[in-house]
DNA sequence: ACCCAGGGTCATA
DNA sequence: TATGACCATGGG
């Protein structure tokens, strides 16, 4: 079984998911930050504290001191460290010249720029370059690799350039495919490989493992 | 009460 | 290069 007919299965079973979800590119770019390791539940929470305090745009928090940026974001938890990655982030945008003049690189380069971020590693920089500005990048996430292991598809210990690379060799560079196809590996995740030890209903007809890790 | 979520950095060997 | 500690709130 190849990803391309994985993708076709998880797509006739959920139907399209409207991914990121995010009112604009800079929304995606905060919440890739806020969702390190967190339900997005909370991230929702942080965004809404954020606007609420109308400082969600990178000036504000390129200016906000650290210790209110914290209090702000607090829902999202790791509220301190992500306070200081929020700033990194939104210090090198102001001065990369903002969102036009990042677009404008080529998308490997765009890629190890924003890779190069402090507090961005390799998820959260595909996260932006894919849904902040749509260019053909797969991401990796535990999801992932936890699917294709059980699947015996990928050695689910490979680095994330490994793996992206298994992916993306797989896989029309279409950004509304790679957008579409993270989205349907998440809520397949939320939905079936939680609370089940064996997915019963699973589109995808695999015990991912979820409980042995 | 316990587990973990749409990860990443840093120190250590 | 590869583990391990650490970060921290909130839902199931």
């Amino acid at each position: 079984m190849d990803p391309l007919t994985i993708y076709q299965r998880l797509s006739e079973h959920f139907g399209p998911r409207n991914w990121w979800p995010a009112d604009t590119a800079f929304e995606v770019m905060v919440g890739a930050i806020l969702t390190q390791n967190t339900a997005w539940i909370n991230v929702v929470k942080a965004m809404d504290s954020l606007k609420a305090a109308d400082c969600l745009s990178a000036e504000s928090i390129d200016t906000l001191p650290q210790d209110t940026l914290a209090r702000l974001i607090r829902p999202s938890g790791y509220y301190n460290m992500k306070a200081k990655r929020l700033k990194a982030y939104c210090s090198w945008y102001l001065q990369q010249g903002g969102f036009d003049s990042i677009n404008a690189m080529p998308t490997d380069a765009m890629r190890e720029t924003i890779l190069s971020v402090y507090g961005v590693g390799p998820e959260t920089a595909d996260d932006i370059v894919l849904y902040a500005f749509n260019r053909p990048v797969f991401v990796i996430d535990s999801y992932t690799r936890r699917i294709f292991s059980r699947l015996g598809l990928v050695d689910g210990s490979k680095t994330y350039e490994e793996l992206r690379q298994y992916f993306e060799s797989r896989l029309p560079a279409e950004p509304a495919l790679l957008n579409e196809y993270h989205a349907l590996i998440v809520i397949h995740g939320k939905n079936y490989c939680r609370k089940r030890p064996l997915c019963d209903q699973c589109p995808l007809a695999i015990d991912c493992g979820y409980f042995q890790g």
